[in-house]
DNA sequence: GACATTATATACCGTTCGGTATATAATAAT
DNA sequence: ATTATTATATACCGAACGGTATATAATGTC
């Protein structure tokens, strides 16, 4: 048989259900009448309300950051030296923008997830996956501070600060290029 | 009577209890429990779930925004051009960390409804406060730039920007100073 | 002391919660 | 054709949900 359109169905509804009003304010019986299923048929496929979430974050959050793991890569170029820097800057920002766009429902649940409550079930679940993206931004300016060395010992906060600014730029959704937004970070407020 | 205590206590414990587990994980039963008290005397003092959850943000909002309005008046020094907006900035951002300090719990429920689902309860009454806030932040920014013409234009950015900085630096509880912060926002990761 | 008002509790309402026991279709493998 | 596996529905579970009808204390006012 290998009907998983019912599986699929569920996910994409969860997805739109859960970034619209929230995890704990969806019940399992809306979601499937929704999903115009029963709810046996969902826990046929996931073993609990949960388990919806969980794969829901697995799966998404695996694509965002697998584009990040493989757009931010730092290559020094010390003839164009402080020009070197935004150009992958501009470029990482780009691929969160992109993903945002593309992945708007799941990326309001990204955003939601980061500011949780800790003892909320979306925090508990979606913590080690938000841990990976600053891992990747850290290393990114750790390579960047090899050369430039003036970023030295500041790389935790250039990684933090470096989403915030993102998040800031898709939350937003201004006319601004994301161009405007990463030479701020790079030259501030006067640039 | 006019004893005040156990209304005092209950909206205590939601802000406790709502800033850990978010709103919608927290049961009126539980609520009631963990203040010591009955359902009718919660029903008593307040029309509803969401009553509590209304005054309790209307309250400290009141608090920050207040706090916000008196600390975020710009004073042109034309002899110090280019120095005089950081001690504004500087001050705003203090306002916001020794509050966030002081009502963490509170703040905590701030960054969760400023990324809550749209249709979901929280974000519903947290909004118009937010906005106030975007609103004191983009005035300060467009009396500076009045005086520092680059700044024209980008207010909005400037204004968001400047609140996703200072609320990254109370989401990360760095050794570094609020300064090492508004200092970056100023010069630029090169600073 | 009588009486209104304020403040609290017992016991309960109908509804929805997350989750399941059981039955039955539909397909795949033999 | 028979049997195992996959996929679905009907009908139900106890517990928790938000909220209330009603009774009763405690206090302030006359």
């Amino acid at each position: 048989m290998t009907n998983q359109d019912n599986k699929k169905r569920i996910l994409d509804i969860a997805l739109d259900l859960f970034s619209k009003h929230g995890y704990d304010a969806v019940g399992v019986q809306t979601l499937c009448e929704k999903a115009g299923i029963t709810k046996p048929t969902l826990y046929y496929y996931f073993k609990s309300k949960e388990g919806v979430l969980k794969e829901l974050l697995n799966e998404n959050y695996a694509k965002l950051n697998g584009l990040l793991e493989l757009n931010s890569h730092y290559l020094p170029h010390p003839k164009i030296y402080e020009k070197d820097a935004i150009v992958t800057l501009t470029n990482v920002a780009q691929t969160y923008l992109k993903f945002a766009e593309k992945n708007k429902n799941f990326y309001k649940m990204v955003l939601n997830a980061t500011f949780a409550p800790d003892c909320g079930t979306l925090s508990k679940i979606a913590v080690e996956f938000n841990t990976v993206q600053y891992t990747i931004l850290e290393k990114m300016f750790k390579s960047m501070a090899r050369i430039h060395g003036n970023m030295k010992g500041a790389e935790k906060r250039l990684a933090w600060t470096f989403i915030g600014l993102v998040n800031t730029c898709i939350a937003l959704k201004t006319q601004e290029s994301v161009h405007e937004f990463v030479k701020q970070f790079m030259h501030g407020i006067f640039s």
